[in-house]
DNA sequence: TTGGAATGTCAACAAGGCTGACGTATCTTG
DNA sequence: CAAGATACGTCAGCCTTGTTGACATTCCAA
């Protein structure tokens, strides 16, 4: 097989460029969540709490089940997390309409604040980091992380995307 | 301000694209670790393990402190990682020579198989994101983690790329 | 009406973080 | 050479966040 044809011998590919990637991974990740962590620690919640923020955040009235799908753990750990969050009035939880089984779960006011504040926090890092790269590279960093998605992620990734303009 | 020349409001930093690559990095973290976590899973053992083997084999009679700071956790939490990695036989630990307070650490060839059974199995799904997407947005991929890292690990990063040629 | 879905909750357990304290070599420096 | 600093190991206890398993309730849909 010819080196140029095969597109397995691009520099690009090679193990030593793959381990970077992964490394680059790991320290990125631990940049990404060093902000928010810091707020978090200073409120007795963990990453768990704002993650759950985030999503509701994200999806105003969403359910416990389709948190849970988009979290990936057990509903036994998102309820700890979320039983804290709507004891301290972060987090609001509805008895469906339509579907009486159904919990609909809203930021209050102090959580729509705290979210803000994550947020906030999480993006500053984000865009001194894209504003940095440049939009070129920005576009790049984007499809890798999404090729890098489990398929079901993915699809849970695109949809997030389609219904907020 | 003229919008233009301010590089304020360029698309690529409104605050819904920020949001947007916060949620792929979460996404995308899960999809890096998925793979090794499968394999550490059926051994009984976690991240940590998987952490300190890769920093082991990545430099090969490192000491305990160097791995420290590398990981951020404290000696407590490594120790017990380590100790059940030298227990089992996977990695070696050797008084210095020079310094005899020192203890380096490298694989044993136990190790080094587990090592490379994790690693091809993340490489795996690095390459076929890479492939996917291309070397341009590979470098900008690589330019925007970098980008996102605590100053303090984006030395040990560029540092743990120098002396490997 | 009946099976299954959506949810909550109790209990128990494990991994892997953390702090604090202490001990022991060993190196370095005044 | 004595004293302090450094590198490491370890004991003990605590927390968050994940897990499994079991059980109850409510409600939708065939």
């Amino acid at each position: 097989m010819a080196d140029v044809q095969s597109g397995e011998n691009l520099l690009f590919l090679t193990d030593e460029q793959l381990r970077q990637g992964i490394e680059a991974m790991f320290f990125a990740y631990r940049g990404f969540t060093a902000d928010p962590d810091l707020i978090l620690t200073e409120l007795a919640y963990g990453r768990a709490h704002h993650r759950a923020i985030h999503f509701i955040a994200r999806r105003p009235g969403t359910t416990v089940s389709n948190l849970l799908s988009i979290l990936g753990v057990t509903k036994q750990s998102l309820n700890r997390v979320l039983r804290t969050l709507i004891d301290d009035g972060l987090v609001k939880s509805e008895k469906g309409t339509a579907d009486k089984r159904e919990r609909h779960l809203t930021l209050t006011e102090a959580g729509e604040a705290l979210e803000q504040r994550l947020s906030d926090a999480q993006r500053a890092r984000m865009r001194s980091a894209y504003r940095a790269a440049g939009p070129t590279a920005v576009a790049g960093f984007r499809q890798v992380l999404e090729a890098m998605m489990d398929p079901e992620l993915r699809r849970k990734y695109k949809a997030m995307r389609e219904t907020d303009t």
